[in-house]
RNA sequence: GGCGGCGUAGCCAAGUGGCUAAGGCAGCGGUCUGCAAAACCGUUAUUCACCGGUUCAACUCCGGUCGCCGCCUCCA
């Protein structure tokens, strides 16, 4: 079995066969550190975080290069505005993004370069693509020199005369082409600088993922990957660059993940639609946003609202509870009584590894992968409901085994890391805090209603109950006692 | 205007030539309960935007129509 991804640029999926036999090398565009990221850099990060995850699961040694953009316009605006240096200004933002990775739950990359640490690279690669008269220099920049490269625009569809009747970039009287773009920017007073073989300057933004992929990963390598946006241009001229200076292929497959969206709108800091990971953060914990953003495959936009943030909470502590429940099973069999998990049952939690793999395999089909792991939760409470009070042998095995199964696949997805009785025990201290409220209040009020349910006072009792759940305490009956759960 | 994508139940979302159109959320009926809650069981698309075509067979392929979105300018 192979896994089948979707490349761009072929416009359909092909199997994945590294260069190297079991080594797959992936190089993402990252972020360009000037401000907070939101939750579609969320997304990106997720995406490749659980490709990653996943190829590794399959036996891949993964190289992942995933680059910072340390130096460009918006940094050097932002900084002015901020009256700091482009230096700190990014440096900041990496920090940030550090930390918003860390609380997401997303795994380093094996290189996080940056393309201020990557210049003599950049200035080799620049000089490569003139002698090969792919670039030029024009007054103190160097622009690529788009029509000597034949497959320009063979990513993402498009070619040279319908860009040019198109475009709606303002002519350039320092370029040959309007479509030709920079290389190499001449500095101007202020910004950071460094020596050239074209004067002082700074490289344009496309150059340093060229430089900083060959660096780490060859000229050519098995996986480019980043959000759609940057199919057009940034990739496109990413592949102009790289192939023209080398002649040789640069990525295999292209993997380009959808947007988030808000009201079907793409998120965007023009439309001020956009919720930094931060915000969300505050709100929901990181484990239900992956459990959102798996629920749609990579491909599709996925639209964020408080109902879907809900919804995906909701299943979340559904998956919880299945594997809480199954780990509050007794631990010894009661009888030695043939199970009652049936045929079906049984195949239905042993393939589900088997199952889960097929849909992965295909393209990272997480939203059909975590659709299997819930028909096993279904599969298991089922079982789980019709037990004995003294359970056979081989159904308490089963409903372990496929805990653990369970348990394993949702961890490729960076799910159900957590130990699932403590996971409820922290969401309820937090809700407690939270709401001002302790367990000594609760269980007091709990004693009372129980007082009165004896007394078979059952008006006082539902008073109790009805002011209990006011404090969002949902209360459960059980045979001889009474327990409680935070509303979440 | 050019290029690309999407349109599946109340909402979200898989499937993509033939087996009962996954799964989640919400709703409804039931089991359980003093009543509830949780969990479970059952139920909610004879139908996949619409119209044609290809095929023994189409949600799935082809053509057209409508609607939504994205890229073409910095963008994950």
């Amino acid at each position: 079995m192979t896994i089948e991804i979707f490349d761009t640029k072929s416009g359909r999926k092909a199997p994945l066969v590294p260069l190297e036999a079991g080594h797959v090398r992936m190089y993402v565009c990252g972020i360009t550190a000037y401000d907070y990221c939101h939750i579609g850099h969320a997304r990106s990060a997720l995406v490749f975080d659980m490709m990653v995850r996943y190829l590794r699961h399959r036996g891949y040694r993964v190289t992942y290069i995933r680059n910072f953009t340390d130096i460009d316009d918006k940094i050097i605006n932002r900084a002015r505005e901020q009256q700091t240096t482009p230096e700190e200004l990014a440096e900041r933002f990496i920090r940030m993004f550090h930390e918003d990775m860390e609380r997401l739950g997303v795994a380093a990359p094996t290189l996080e370069p940056k393309a201020t640490e990557h210049l003599p690279q950049i200035i080799t690669l620049i000089t490569q693509l003139i002698e090969r008269g792919m670039a030029y220099q024009s007054g103190q920049d160097v622009f690529f020199r788009v029509d000597r490269f034949k497959d320009y625009g063979a990513l993402s569809g498009r070619n040279l005369e319908e860009m040019q009747a198109g475009a709606r970039i303002a002519i350039n009287e320092a370029k040959e082409n309007p479509l030709d773009f920079a290389l190499w920017k001449g500095s101007k007073p202020g910004e950071p600088t460094w020596e050239s073989p074209w004067g002082p300057g700074r490289p344009g933004w496309h150059i340093e993922c060229s430089a900083m992929s060959r660096e780490y990963l060859g000229d050519t390598f098995d996986i480019h990957g980043g959000g759609k946006d940057l199919v057009f241009p940034h990739h496109e001229n990413e592949i102009a660059q790289s192939c023209g200076a080398t002649g040789a292929a640069f990525a295999n497959l292209w993997v380009h993940h959808g947007f988030v969206t808000i009201k079907d709108e793409k998120m965007s800091k023009s439309l001020g639609n956009f919720l930094t990971i931060r915000d969300v953060l505050a709100r929901y914990e990181a484990e239900t946003l992956r459990l959102f953003i798996f629920s749609t495959q990579y491909r599709n936009p996925v639209d964020f609202s408080e109902e879907a943030m809900a919804a995906a909470e909701t299943g979340l502590r559904r998956l919880y509870a299945c594997l809480a429940e199954i780990a509050l099973l007794p631990e010894t069999a009661g009888t030695d009584k043939p199970g009652l998990a049936t045929q079906s049952e049984q195949k239905k939690i042993k393939g589900l590894a088997e199952q889960f793999q097929e849909a992965m395999d295909n393209d990272f089909n997480t939203a059909q992968a975590l659709g299997l792991l819930f028909e096993a939760v279904k599969t298991m409470n089922r079982i789980r409901q019709a037990l004995p009070r003294k359970p056979a042998a081989s159904d308490l095995t089963l409903l372990r085994q496929g805990a653990e199964s369970l348990r394993g696949l949702a961890t490729i997805l960076g799910l159900l890391g957590e130990n699932p009785l403590c996971y409820t025990q922290r969401k309820q201290t937090d809700f407690l805090k939270e709401h001002g409220l302790d367990a000594a209040t609760i269980e007091g009020l709990i004693e009372q209603r129980n007082a009165a349910r004896v007394a078979k006072n059952w008006q006082q009792a539902d008073a109790l109950r009805d002011r209990l759940q006011k404090l969002g305490i949902e209360i459960q009956d059980s045979a001889g006692f009474t327990t409680w759960k935070v509303r979440m």
